[in-house]
DNA sequence: GTCTATAGTTCGATAGAC
DNA sequence: GTCTATCGAACTATAGAC
């Protein structure tokens, strides 16, 4: 009897698809992490939210390194499909793709997969924050395997559309696009708080009614 | 008669003035909370970088989690001092200052003393990142304390000088702002190693000549 | 104020039954 | 595969000498 390895992915707690305790677990971990940190989230919380034993989540991933390694592999590896998907199919049907169009494909996955995640949007967002935000070399290591090749892949994309754009410029856009995109989507309660209730990050298309004009202005003003 | 000078030298901000042993704890809490993360760090190794006993931290902080607020409040209370300064400042000599200049004053301190920050440039930004985006109670509260109300001044300067800027606009163009300058001062290397080398963090103007246009402009997109 | 020593807790990981 | 039980290490915080 072997594992049925289908690599279901969504995963969040609203359960309607059955997951084995794999994934289980994974899923578990991504909420635990999400609120305390990758040195906060202790093996014991995590198992209880999965609701098994301790001892499951060593036979499985062996360490807490490689468990978080493999919850970041698989949310990352679902939504960075998505994206590097949209930015072909944009640049087959136009010769010459919008700007908004692009930085859109760049943040709606994100948003997208954010909000339906059930009673915990933007869990994974906050991992992401406090993942790529770290100097430490363990993290930027990871960032590096997960996040740079489809970062690669929108720098490249923004130059082609963008003549006018220096490559260290669209580095620097990039990068600034990314961090607007956190605090939209880490949705820690500040911007609520700051407009007293004004702001709601609850609907993806307003959010990215704010967000695109935003970073595609902003670009824009790099340029020469 | 003053106390003995036998202070040790650690690895404190700037190299010059002696100070107390409860100034250095401070300092040295502060590099090692900005590398391992609140949780990361330990009161051992703090207590070791400050060339202090362990104990000797408890009787000046009392726990971990006063220690941690000591090391905001310090910090913070400066940056924001001046960032208020800058602001009054700019509405004294000016009817109306321009929208580059209010960005400025948001973001000239906060890298500067980044820079200034003898061999851990940063430090301290990675610390407000990992605070201000987790969406823990305790880490929203010391964002409440010590940051919401500069932000409220900030948000009430860009209203006043971009009458067709709604509040919830200046909020979210506030965070956006925000979320960009975490990604400039928090040096984690990502720009450096996506370019090629390319991009240098390393300069105070050159950061802000990329950051503050950005930033105006798409400030300027959520006007009506 | 500053130190040494340690109490009391919690953690990651392993061993072994089923 | 899954569970129970537990080990050894590391942590925060305290007690008490000086």
């Amino acid at each position: 009897m072997q594992q049925a390895v289908q690599y279901q992915s969504g995963a969040s707690t609203s359960g309607a698809a059955p997951e084995t305790r794999y994934e289980t677990i994974l899923s578990a971990s991504e909420s635990v992490f999400a609120h305390s940190g990758y040195r906060g989230a202790t093996m014991r919380e995590i198992a209880e939210r999965a609701g098994v034993a301790q001892g499951l989540i060593h036979y499985h991933f062996k360490t807490k390194e490689d468990l978080f390694e493999a919850m970041v592999a698989r949310r990352s590896g679902h939504i960075n499909d998505q994206r590097a998907h949209s930015l072909t199919l944009l640049f087959e049907e136009h010769e010459n793709p919008t700007l908004e169009s692009i930085v859109e494909a760049l943040f709606r996955p994100t948003i997208v997969a954010g909000i339906s995640q059930a009673g915990d949007g933007g869990a994974f967002a906050r991992i992401l924050v406090s993942t790529a935000n770290s100097a430490g070399e363990w993290e930027q290591t990871l960032t590096e395997k997960y996040y740079d090749p489809i970062a690669h892949k929108y720098i490249a994309a923004l130059v082609r559309i963008e003549p006018r754009l220096s490559r260290d410029n669209a580095v620097w856009a990039y990068m600034f696009a990314i961090g607007v995109g956190m605090t939209m989507m880490a949705k820690t309660g500040r911007a609520g708080r700051l407009s007293e209730g004004l702001c709601d990050d609850g609907d993806a298309d307003i959010m990215l009614s704010k967000i695109v004009p935003f970073i595609c202005a902003g670009i824009r003003a790099l340029t020469d």
